[in-house]
DNA sequence: TATAATTTTTAGTCTAGTCTAAAAATTTAT
DNA sequence: ATAAATTTTTAGACTAGACTAAAAATTATA
């Protein structure tokens, strides 16, 4: 009933993927994920195959089964928990937090993560604005937007990034947008794509780039 | 400056059975220690010699060098610093820490250390009774000695075990002996040993094998 | 639709960490 | 001090997880 932390990390990647697209996630997309070769992919699908956690068919690429998609949950769950509590009582930044929780979502002890979990009060999404399941697996669907996508004047509020990288987390910092940040779209620039915000404290532009990589909710 | 997981656990296992035995630390007790084969044990002794954690002797055994003793101390920290929190934030039990820290031990990140040592108000104690080393890796020696060598009339506290198996921590559990418990020997059977021990609420008998378990503080 | 480009798989190799069996060194006992 | 017992090391092999290079299958293009 538990895997290597390499495995983990292959269905964490194929669960993932199987989100971005549809119908069954192709070698190279978990290659990329999980920084190995496609030889290497291809090897670790037909043994996780072999174990009844994906389904695979040559050349056509892998789905979760039933018990891989319920492995790969517990593992966001961890991950997730984590990054929760590293933010909430240890000072992390949330661009900070990634590298220590894709090594604490591999401990195995039900005890500690339904105890963290108690410990964080249930929380229903981490400091990007993910949910977090429950220790069923169950997990809210997210009915986030991206921010590009929001209508001039219609107010809504931070709840996570799509790129999860360093800079654009800090670039986010620098400018003072976070989770829970409240934002209103007073302009789109036809020309180029860039929006005019209204925050509860300023006033700034973002290009189009950007405003593809903030989720927010409508409130 | 990072090491393996089976690495750090030779370290530590070395650390500490260096504690136990005078001079060099031979092949075998580390075999037992870490749960492996004497032949395995004498390749990491070359492995780790090669990276200057170890000085080793062929057939003599070995010794932490400077940095080896570094490196075993910090994982000690890790160790007991998450035992720490898991007893007092997360609802374990003493007896049930010890292969939950065995995984938590090695997660590699100094920020996420010294941060858990501020949430928990740097202890200078594990809940086992054994100091914490800070992160310069310096720790109190104890002068804690065992119950069984404490005079009679002499009031004690219980500072921690010397073993520390599920069993024996549950046996203590029932007798309402933990961390901090007072303890007074009022008599020593001479016969086969055991002792007569006031504690604040009640008397007991213990047999001599398990006051040779515990250790003790003289108040 | 035949050819080119791409993706995926196979075959064989490597490393870390372990093992077993046998040889060598050390320690203990006679 | 020599023989017996024990400990340690060597030699060779295994597994998980990765790699490279080449073959096979699929997809895209002309």
């Amino acid at each position: 009933m538990s895997h290597s932390l390499s495995k983990e990390n292959y269905l964490k990647a194929i669960f993932h993927a199987a989100q971005q697209i549809k119908g069954a996630v192709p070698t190279t997309a978990i290659a990329k994920k999980v920084g190995a070769k496609p030889s290497s992919v291809t090897d670790m699908f037909r043994k996780l195959s072999a174990e009844g956690l994906l389904d695979y068919q040559k050349y056509k690429g892998v789905s979760l089964t039933e018990a891989g998609n319920k492995a790969a949950l517990q593992v966001i769950r961890k991950h997730r928990l984590w990054e929760s509590f590293l933010v909430k009582h240890l000072h992390f930044n949330w661009d900070e937090v990634h590298q220590v929780a894709e090594q604490l979502e591999h401990i195995q002890s039900d005890k500690l993560t339904n105890e963290l979990d108690r410990f964080l009060d249930f929380p229903a999404r981490d400091p990007h604005g993910d949910p977090i399941p429950n220790r069923a697996g169950y997990m809210k669907i997210s009915n986030k937007m991206l921010l590009v996508d929001l209508d001039v004047d219609q107010p809504g509020v931070c709840v996570g990034v799509k790129d999860n990288s360093t800079e654009f987390l800090q670039y986010l910092d620098k400018r003072n947008i976070g989770l829970g940040t409240r934002l209103t779209v007073l302009h789109h620039e036809h020309f180029d794509g860039s929006l005019h915000l209204q925050t509860d404290t300023s006033t700034l532009m973002i290009s189009s780039k950007i405003a593809q990589n903030i989720y927010v909710n409508i409130i």
